[in-house]
DNA sequence: GCCAACGTTGGC
DNA sequence: GCCAACGTTGGC
């Protein structure tokens, strides 16, 4: 199993609305950047942990877990003229973007704040706290996960 | 809303 | 294939 850690952006789609979608269980479109696009189509497994990390927000960090219930299929949105993630140059036969589903397992009580990852040393090597990071899906090593967690439950 | 950092585009 | 211009991301 591998961990991961999601962006987005809350005033779109965040912790709660997954908490609330149907089975808690949404998928998870949108994601436009080729690195990102590889993690979800080759290496995003079903049962796969996920971190929940909330930008461009009051409460900026990480909100909650979700796991991985469907591996990649193409994301609709590419194909859909009037969604934001339309991408014209995508073709059905070819689809150039991919989504998984990620069903809802815990909401922290308080988000772990990016102050306070970035105050830990032990995950300075997250692609999240490095300098000018855009990755929106990213892959967390397991001790770098073990640790988040326990910062989230104090 | 600013702006630094980054990815993508397109002319050459 | 280089690289300048442009658009986007995302913390502040």
């Amino acid at each position: 199993m591998n961990y991961w850690l999601f962006k987005t952006e809350p005033d779109e789609f965040g912790i709660k609305d997954l908490a609330a979608a149907p089975g808690q269980t949404a998928s998870w479109e949108g994601v436009r950047n080729y690195q990102a696009r590889n993690f979800l189509r080759d290496q995003v497994r079903c049962g796969d942990k996920v971190f929940i990390y909330h930008s461009s927000c009051k409460q900026i960090g990480i909100a909650g877990i979700a796991r991985v219930s469907r591996e990649a299929y193409p994301d609709r949105t590419q194909f859909a003229p009037d969604s934001d993630y339309y991408d014209p140059k995508a073709r059905v036969d070819e689809p150039r973007w991919w989504m998984v589903d990620v069903t809802f397992e815990t909401k922290f009580k308080q988000v772990l704040s990016l102050d306070k990852i970035k105050s830990n040393p032990s995950i300075s090597a997250l692609p999240l706290v490095k300098k000018g990071h855009r990755l929106s899906v990213m892959p967390v090593q397991e001790n770098e996960w073990q640790t988040l967690l326990t910062m989230a439950q104090d």
